[in-house]
DNA sequence: AGATAAACGAGACGGTACGTCAGGTCTTAGA
DNA sequence: TCTAAGACCTGACGTACCGTCTCGTTTATCT
């Protein structure tokens, strides 16, 4: 029951959606996710709030569409040096400096926070914007595994999480500094246990 | 100027205090924690909206309360059967049950998201229930490095992340199974690089 | 400025305007004046809204048009037996049966509030239905007049009033029922007047 | 089932009340019946819209109440000078000034015409507002029939609608213009009769 | 034991935002 | 070119909670 005929989306406008989108990025740089309202985006768009209910089911749904459009074609990959340290620490460094731009992080923090209690939106947070980043790393591991840098039988997945989850919850639980020494002291001791055994 | 003169917290209702932290808990449970609300929590405990103002100044406040009472003695600690490896193990096995129990994991991620949009509450969540959950870990790998079964350069508080970073990743987004077999892979690739080096 | 150079009225969809007509008049019997909208109308006519918006104002002059149309022809008169308190009082007892016949009580009575708010639309409503209903009395009256049956001094369409006015209050503001016995008593007291006879 | 239990009067706000009653009546004059909302009574008044919606039902109880209250006292009656004609004639002018006074005839003809569709609405405009004015007609017709100036078997309930009727029919409708001479003509043809005099 | 005063339950209040509905305008496709 | 379809902006709807503010009513000391 209750199938509300879905809207044509070949007659949506463009405009509109910009505008939703930039003033969805720009409400919750301003104010934060917990004070962005539907409401509030509608007004600052210029648009009618059903715009946003006939094609958005929450403020954390347009939120991620906004954040995504933001970051399409990133894809930056991670450089090859054949020094597999040295390129995790330069990747991760670089994460350090995002994640300490505030401007970038309020609404990806938001993004992850939302999802936490919304299986559904959580489902699509990891597979477009999480999951991509992840693989990055999954990529150069298999890369450095193929050439024995890494021992044959290592889960490279669980690998990675081994340094991308201590980075992750120190940022999103604050449970320390997130700091360039901190992710090289990471590597350092994950790759340890990588090495092929002798 | 607008000090309001703070309660006189020797008068304080006990029985109201556990009305509403059963309250919240159940309800949490029930709803969600984007749909508990403190009219709800005081329809539920039969208490008056002030009394829950008078003494939190926020829902997820009342739920840190409410879920540390809750967890009180817990504190089990971690064996030390000599084998770090399958201590380690054993302590993320019984995590992985309590995880998958609906009835613990809900309020517990909410705090942990609450805590994410709210620098305050997140001190205070870490502080009582997150960082003393971390300790066990730290202990019981100090007195492994002690024993030098861990290299004495190892940053003990590190290891313990990269052991507790993926598990906490993992739940918290959605990005992965939490399994036995996880976790001891997890502990196996991450003490691989723990070891003195020969 | 402004003005929309009106619609070219020979290339109108007779089809779509008797649909239109159909489906005003059915909805406001099945769902009352209040909850009668354009979009319903549209839907149920299967016409575009634009197609309403482009020939009426409001939903009052689709209803008043629909309801003419359908009364078309009505024109009844009166008969003239040479009894006028006969023929009054057949011809309001026709229009207790008519008042008291939801089906038309329902857009009539619609028309004649939503007249009351709206001057224009009101303007229309009584040229269009209330008038030539008021003047089918009016010449009765008159003949009966000419005839000596009623005094040459009298205003005939102030009689008519007495007469018609009553009825109508009775009937829009619920102040007393509608029966055959009233509208005689009504035909008799106007007639007659109110002073003891002589 | 659904029964909201109803709020306590006894912790009702005079000053609110007030302030709806004032800002209502001082907006259907502004804007007129249709355009006056509930949000625009709650802004006016500077109350919260949950306010009004406790305490009644719809924008037009809310009408009713203020325009009571304001009418409240009035019980004019109709003076008993020993002449009948005199003294409606006398009453039903000043009803002449009173309904061409834009600031009071606005909340009532909205009344008497929500009251059209809303049969419970109806019921009390009628009890509360117009009864009332009728009686003062049917209570003068009762002492003069006492006296026999008006003849014993005339039902004077009628006989006053002879009267109200059609200057209620010539206002809500403007069928006709309201003047004095109207209102003189009626009385007298009312009281006379139609028959010629002998 | 009685008086005093704070916490208590209850819930009305001024507000904000919700998600829905309809109004009236504008755009696109099709006949 | 007019029509059907329907997306758009607007604005009001009635609801849910917010956090504040009285109201009596316990309850717990302190005379």
């Amino acid at each position: 029951m209750a199938n509300k005929t879905p809207p044509d989306s070949t007659r949506r406008s463009e405009r509109s959606r910009r505008a939703i989108y930039d003033a969805a990025l720009a409400l919750v740089g301003e104010v934060g996710y917990n004070k962005l309202t539907i409401e509030g985006i509608a007004a600052r768009a210029g648009v009618g709030k059903q715009t946003i209910y006939r094609w958005w089911p929450s403020k954390a749904a347009v939120l991620l569409d906004a954040f995504t459009q933001d970051v399409e074609g990133y894809e930056a990959g991670m450089p090859d040096t054949g020094d597999l340290a040295a390129d995790l620490k330069f990747v991760l460094r670089a994460s350090v400096d995002e994640f300490a731009d505030e401007k970038w992080q309020a609404p990806y923090r938001a993004l992850a926070v939302a999802g936490a209690n919304d299986a559904e939106l959580s489902a699509r947070f990891v597979e477009r914007l999480l999951e991509p980043g992840i693989q990055v790393y999954v990529k150069r591991m298999r890369a450095a595994q193929e050439r024995g840098e890494i021992g044959a039988d290592v889960d490279v997945r669980v690998a990675t999480e081994m340094v991308l989850g201590p980075f992750t919850q120190r940022w999103l639980m604050r449970t320390g500094e997130l700091t360039y020494a901190y992710v090289d002291t990471l590597v350092d001791l994950a790759l340890a246990g990588l090495r092929p055994r002798a």
